[in-house]
DNA sequence: AAGTAGTTTAGAACGATTTTAAAGTAAAAA
DNA sequence: TTTTTACTTTAAAATCGTTCTAAACTACTT
C-alpha cells in the first residue's frame, strides 16, 4: 500500500504537505522524533512546511495510529513510527530511546486491572545509565 | 528522621520554604502530583510561595531523589512521592496514574542491556480505558 | 463548474517552566 | 558574636513548545 493509499484509509485527505510527512515518516523505518526534527528532515528534502501545520499533521497522524506518542518526561513530545506494542531503553542523561521488541520482554505476572477498566497496552521503559 | 534531617542529610539547607513542602511531601503518603498542585497545598496550609520558589525546589528535591518524576507525555510536569521502584496505571483519557507496587509485576525476560550502559530502573506502565 | 468542508499558514496567543537580578537567609569563617 | 560567603527566594520578564485565529487555499462532492 503505498502513502496515499495509507491517508486514505486513515480517513485523511492526502494533501501535498500530509504527503510529504507520510514519505518521511512512513518508509518503514522506526524512529523517535519531535516536531523540530521533522522540520529539519522537511527542510532537508527541499521542502517546506508551517510549524503549525507540522503540529496538525502529526496530531492527525498519531490520533489515526500511523505513529505514536512516547510517554516522555522531556518538555518537547517525542513521536515514534514503530506503531507496534514494544518497549524502551532510555539514558536518561541523552534522552537517547532504543526500541525493544516485545517478544523480547516476558511479564510473568500483571496486577489485576483496576475495576470497570480494561488493559488498554502495555509499555516497559529499562532506564539505562553509561557505565563509568 | 524529621524533615529537617532529611533536607540536611539530601545536602539541601533547610529554608523555611523547603521546610513547608517537606512537610506537605515527605508525610509518608504516596502521590502524584504537579507544580500548581503542591502550590494550591501550599496555600490551603496557610503558606505561600513564588513559583519559581516551588519548581526550584521540586527540581532539587527530584535531584536528591526525595521525590521522582513520571513519565508522561502531558504537557505538564507530574511529580511522584513514591520514591521505590514502582509502576503505574494510566487512564489516559483523564491523566490518573494510580500505583503498582513493584512485587505486583513479574518481568519473567528482559532484553541484553546495550553494550556499555548498566540496568538504571525498569517502569512498567500499564494503559486502561474505561470500560463502555 | 460550483459548492462545501477540510487544510494550510503566518502570526498572535497561551501555558508551563526558566531566567534575571536584587533582596534575603543559612552556614562558615574569623 | 560578628563578618563573610555562598546559597536561596522572589516578582517580573523571558523563553519555549504548542495551540489558536482567521484568511487564503485545496480536495472532494454534487
Ligand atoms: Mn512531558
Ligand atoms: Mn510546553
Ligand atoms: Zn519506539
Ligand atoms: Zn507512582
Amino acid at each position: 500500500m503505498n502513502n496515499k493509499e495509507k491517508l486514505r484509509k486513515a480517513g485523511l485527505r492526502p494533501t501535498k504537505q500530509r504527503m510529504i510527512i507520510a514519505d518521511i515518516l512512513l518508509d518503514g523505518i522506526n524512529r523517535h522524533f519531535t516536531a523540530e526534527n521533522l522540520q529539519n528532515e522537511i527542510n532537508s528534502s527541499g521542502n517546506s512546511m508551517s510549524i503549525a501545520t507540522i503540529y496538525n499533521c502529526l496530531k492527525k497522524f498519531r490520533n489515526c495510529g500511523l505513529i505514536k506518542q512516547v510517554e516522555s518526561s522531556k518538555d518537547t513530545a517525542i513521536f515514534d513510527t514503530n506503531i507496534n506494542q514494544h518497549h524502551h531503553f532510555l539514558d536518561e542523561e541523552t534522552g537517547e530511546l532504543i526500541d525493544i521488541e516485545n517478544q523480547e520482554v516476558n511479564l510473568h505476572k500483571l496486577p489485576k486491572i483496576p475495576q470497570g477498566y480494561r488493559n488498554n497496552g502495555v509499555e516497559v521503559l529499562i532506564k539505562i545509565k553509561k557505565q563509568i
